[in-house]
RNA sequence: GCCCCGUUCGUCUAGCGGCCUAGGACGCUGGCUUCUCAUGCCAGUAGCACGGGUUCAAAUCCCGUACGGGGUGCCA
């Protein structure tokens, strides 16, 4: 198996997707797996992008067995364009564009129509602005057996003769693609839907090479955006490095991009990758498009990093944490955070843990209003303040003081002081953080929002 | 225009002729648990695109229609 990305962007979602299923299978049914990069563009291929490509490959723990780059095998695929115009298989061409479409036009064909074979029989000669194109059969079909398609049949007679080597002498995909794949001996090639009109000029190449027999082909259903179209890199936010960057785990990026096409037969959608791979068939790939669902990829996030032993979790957060909480403290709240946080997000976490090392943020007005303007909060505060000066600064004692007042009044006291000294309604558990600040600073804290709902009224 | 492909809850999927009054998951809604939130547990919500066949029996097979997508580059 192979994942055979051009390097002329970066990973997006949907190559992960290819990549992660040739890995998958290949680890499945012990083959090797290639990692070939394919950069016959060379305008538009750099080196840059190749190495951003492999590293967001071993951010999701995809590993490769070999690893080629086409740009260093050029000569290779000019010999064998060679062998095909020595053959009568290839022919040169000196065609423009402009002038392919004018032809087109003066037949009355819709523009699109493609290249209508007019050099078959020039014997033109190498020069400038000249490429060598394949003479495709007049008859006949070409097709495979895809494993989730099934059969698909081209007419070469509606297939034009397309060019295999540009007229800078750089091969062409095709050229480059058929030759390796039989080169390198690839039995199944797995990839995207929107490669399946290409196959049928690869299966041409390979027979052109001595290879008839196509290797086993599995089209993927594409990944698409919420208007069901193809994602693209420039409308769509697809790049895996941003979802790395946005704090996904590359376990749960991995485990969710599984399930797009593909469902595990036991039903168990998360968990260890091991599992998958044990399970996973290519003849079990559906053949309907999916739409990338961020909300359920959070979901899967959620689950990963509740899958984390403490001390994993406290490691792999840490890059995330806002600088000025102290280690010790956060090794201390850091069970709180996991069970919380969507992603390994510093906002996230700082809107957690924040209030704790400084002032705590201005409260959102329809939350203290909801929370504050009952009648009874002033009293109860009054009280909370009252037994939280004399009490032992520990959770249970807080604990203990805080809805020990509200008990006694009758009333809830955990969300006005929750407001007055977190800043917000919802958080972390209450009396273990607020045993982190110093009495004087929590009476502080307890006494402003006193002051403030005593100028409201 | 031409070629190729697809269509099961809003979304991802299970289903490969009878176990389907269509199962699971995400989302959403409600309830219970709880110092808030989150978790956990329970419940609810909602779908076989349409029309013809084949068959004792069709979400599953065949044909057509509609809709959607992909390709049509000296990109891959």
């Amino acid at each position: 198996m192979r994942f055979s990305p051009a390097p002329t962007g970066y990973l997006h979602v949907g190559g992960a997707r290819s990549a992660l299923f040739n890995w998958m299978y290949a680890r499945h049914t012990g083959g090797v797996f290639v990692l070939r990069v394919e950069d016959t563009d060379t305008d538009r291929s750099s080196p840059e992008l190749t190495e951003a490509i492999l590293d967001s490959l071993r951010w999701l723990g995809i590993d490769w067995d070999e690893e080629y780059r086409q740009s260093d095998r050029f000569d290779r695929y000019r010999r064998f364009a060679d062998d095909l115009l020595a053959a009568g298989q290839a022919y040169r061409c000196d065609c423009t564009r402009p002038a392919i479409e004018a032809r087109a036009a003066a037949r009355g064909d819709a523009p699109g129509v493609g290249y209508d074979r007019f050099c078959r029989d020039r014997d033109v000669r190498p020069g400038d602005g000249v490429v060598v194109r394949f003479r495709v059969p007049d008859h006949g079909v070409t097709g495979w057996d895809d494993v989730i398609r099934g059969r698909v049949e081209f007419d070469n007679a509606v297939l034009e003769d397309f060019i295999i080597v540009r007229s800078n002498g750089v091969p062409m995909f095709h050229l480059a693609n058929a030759y390796d794949d039989v080169d390198m001996g690839i039995t199944h090639v797995i990839r995207g839907e929107d490669l399946v009109n290409t196959t049928p000029r690869v299966l041409l190449l390979r027979s052109a090479l001595g290879h008839p027999d196509p290797p086993v082909y599995a089209h993927l259903p594409l990944i698409v955006n919420e208007k069901r179209q193809k994602l693209s890199k420039r409308r769509d936010d697809v790049a895996v490095g941003d979802y790395r960057s946005r704090g996904f785990l590359p376990e749960a990026m991995r485990n969710y991009l599984l399930t797009l096409g593909w469902g595990p037969p036991d039903g168990e959608e998360i968990g260890p990758i091991e599992h998958f791979i044990e399970l996973f068939e290519l003849e079990n790939i559906n053949n309907s498009p999916a739409f990338f669902d961020v909300k359920k990829l959070e979901h899967f996030n959620r689950e990963h990093l509740r899958f984390l032993g403490p001390e994993e979790f406290i490691e792999r957060s840490a890059h995330a944490v806002p600088s000025d909480i102290p280690e010790d403290l956060y090794g201390r709240m850091a069970a709180y955070v996991q069970e919380r946080l969507v992603r390994i997000d510093r906002d996230e976490i700082d809107s957690l843990l924040g209030w704790i090392v400084r002032a705590a943020p201005e409260p959102d007005p329809n939350d203290w209003k909801k929370v504050m303007r009952r009648p009874e909060v002033p009293e109860v505060l009054e009280l909370v303040a009252e037994r939280l000066a004399g009490v032992p600064w520990t959770p249970a004692a807080l604990e203990e003081a805080v809805l020990g007042a509200g008990a006694d009044l009758g009333a809830k006291s955990q969300l006005p002081v929750r407001m007055a000294v977190t800043g917000a309604r919802t958080g972390i558990p209450l009396f273990e953080p607020m045993a982190e600040l110093d009495r004087a600073e929590v009476l502080a804290r307890l006494s402003a929002a006193q002051h403030r709902l005593a100028g409201e009224a």
